[in-house]
DNA sequence: ATATATTGTGGGTAGTTGTGGGTAATAATC
DNA sequence: GATTATTACCCACAACTACCCACAATATAT
């Protein structure tokens, strides 16, 4: 199967285990590069919501980052809000990793998750949450929508 | 015969089994352009069916989709629309797919599929619906096709 | 017309994947 | 230093999926 490496589409249910284990669909790990050693970094998304990066576009965030002035008061707590909760985890035998407990209370994770591939980043949902954010999102003008889809051609 | 590479006209009938596979029409799969890998992409259509592309048509969406920044909630939308539903997968030995319940349901589709070429990408229908849409389509008015024959030239 | 190749459909089997829990190693607390 | 808590590593098993083969129907070639 040969996509573009580190690179994620697609929706899986899965459950998060006691010890705040969750597995990462077999088709994300295929998708992992080498040079990624088996390794995520799990951060508090724009919305509520975990994102996870593949370690080595991780790193180029953190390039990015490196280039915002930190004269601006905007760009400090952007890159505060980005960076202090992140942290790096590496798959287990089973294909999981472990999330801590500060970003599974902000993503409000129970039992059950949703993982969505959004092309670069992968997404880590509670359902119901993310069924509301749907019903807003259906609410947003189409217009915008129309805008996109011109320059993006399905 | 050598029509253009991952280019797809005609209307074929197929059915779907108990594994949730289909078959692909030969024409289709000799059009198929070899750095596919025999790979497609089954996604949500706008309609009530499937699309499904050829895998290097997809990374072109998909690097579009790079582009966009995840800052703007309307572009994490997006994103998450566009590729939510996606998957890829391979052709079998038999020149089939598997389709995840998932778009099944989406699609309605029961027995019998429809499988529709629609140049750059294929469509998956339930026969029933799709006759219903047909339907619909007849009562447009006239003046949107007269809009479109501007841009094209049959 | 007969033989040969291709195509569409079904099903069995072996390997992979998702999930739970147990045990050892490490870190934190008293 | 002893005790507790936390994390990492390992094994087990059910469910699923990918891979393989079989065969009938159709098309193509001899």
């Amino acid at each position: 199967m040969t996509l573009n490496k580190n690179t994620f589409i697609g929706e899986y249910s899965y459950s998060l285990d006691a010890k705040g284990r969750i597995n990462i669909p077999s088709k994300f790990r295929n998708a992992l590069s080498k040079d990624n050693d088996q390794s995520l970094v799990a951060t508090r998304g724009m919305d509520k919501c975990i994102w996870v990066y593949p370690l080595v576009s991780w790193q180029l965030i953190e390039e990015e980052l490196k280039k915002l002035s930190s004269l601006s008061t905007v760009n400090r707590s952007f890159i505060r809000n980005t960076v202090r909760h992140a942290s790096i985890t590496q798959l287990d035998k089973q294909g999981r990793i472990a999330l801590n407990q500060n970003i599974i209370n902000f993503a409000g994770l129970t039992k059950k998750a949703l993982i969505i591939g959004m092309v670069n980043k992968i997404e880590i949902w509670d359902p119901s949450i993310l069924s509301t954010i749907d019903k807003n999102s259906e609410k947003i003008d189409s217009s915008s929508f129309d805008e996109l889809s011109d320059k993006i051609i399905l």
